[in-house]
DNA sequence: TATAAATATAACTATGCAGTAATATAGCAA
DNA sequence: TTGCTATATTACTGCATAGTTATATTTATA
């Protein structure tokens, strides 16, 4: 059978989907872009302004996210209005952030007590 | 009080923490070697064989992977054995893999029947 | 039509990082 | 000790990409 799955090894076009994947989150001024738009819908002057960065910066990210379909666009007269498509990134963040300050914790019994 | 959470606005330290975490599983390789350790306990020469790549290339990720707490390494002999210490890289793999899933089948759907 | 505003795109630079080859280090064996 | 094996590290190269500047495109307005 053509569809049997093979548990024991990953083919290098799925690999690098999901790797694709996590590298759009990987970069601190699309994750402010998407945490932003987590208020709900803003066109690209507004997150210029909210996320006190470059105009052409923030269309690149725009295009980026747009591109791999975790934010709609709605273009109405001169603006575009932007907004997040794909929930299960707030998923993910919330997953890594747990994760991270467990792990501060943990570090910080480590040393409680020395000195 | 100084801890109040500041819903509107994350530190540049926390997204850079965050992307971090994600920049981990960004790449292939790891996600690769991630998915072998996922069988189990194994040792680096090991690892080279199931991924066929450099034994250099292979430590280095080792490496970047036991800094970030990702997997754990017990020396014995000559050898390295490495397992995974965060089961939740699995779990952030899962959800982006369904995603990914419902995002192709959403595409096939809006081409089905044309032409 | 001419001008201005909002957004997108192109070209460029600089930085980060994956892969590799060579070498270092550490434990084991003869 | 000498040599062998497993792993780590260093130095290097090439590629991907974030940010920026300048420009193009599109739509509204005078």
């Amino acid at each position: 059978m053509s569809n049997m799955k093979n548990k024991e090894e990953l083919s290098e076009e799925a690999l690098e989907m999901i790797a694709s994947r996590f590298r759009l989150l990987s970069d601190p001024m699309r994750l402010r872009i998407l945490h932003t738009l987590g208020d709900g819908e803003m066109n690209v002057t507004d997150l210029v302004i909210a996320t006190r960065a470059g105009q052409a910066n923030i269309s690149k990210h725009l295009g980026i996210l747009f591109n791999a379909g975790i934010v709609s666009r709605r273009k109405e007269g001169l603006n575009s209005n932007y907004r997040v498509a794909d929930e299960t990134i707030f998923e993910l963040c919330e997953v890594v952030c747990s994760r991270l300050k467990k792990q501060l914790e943990t570090r910080q019994n480590a040393l409680a007590g020395v000195f």
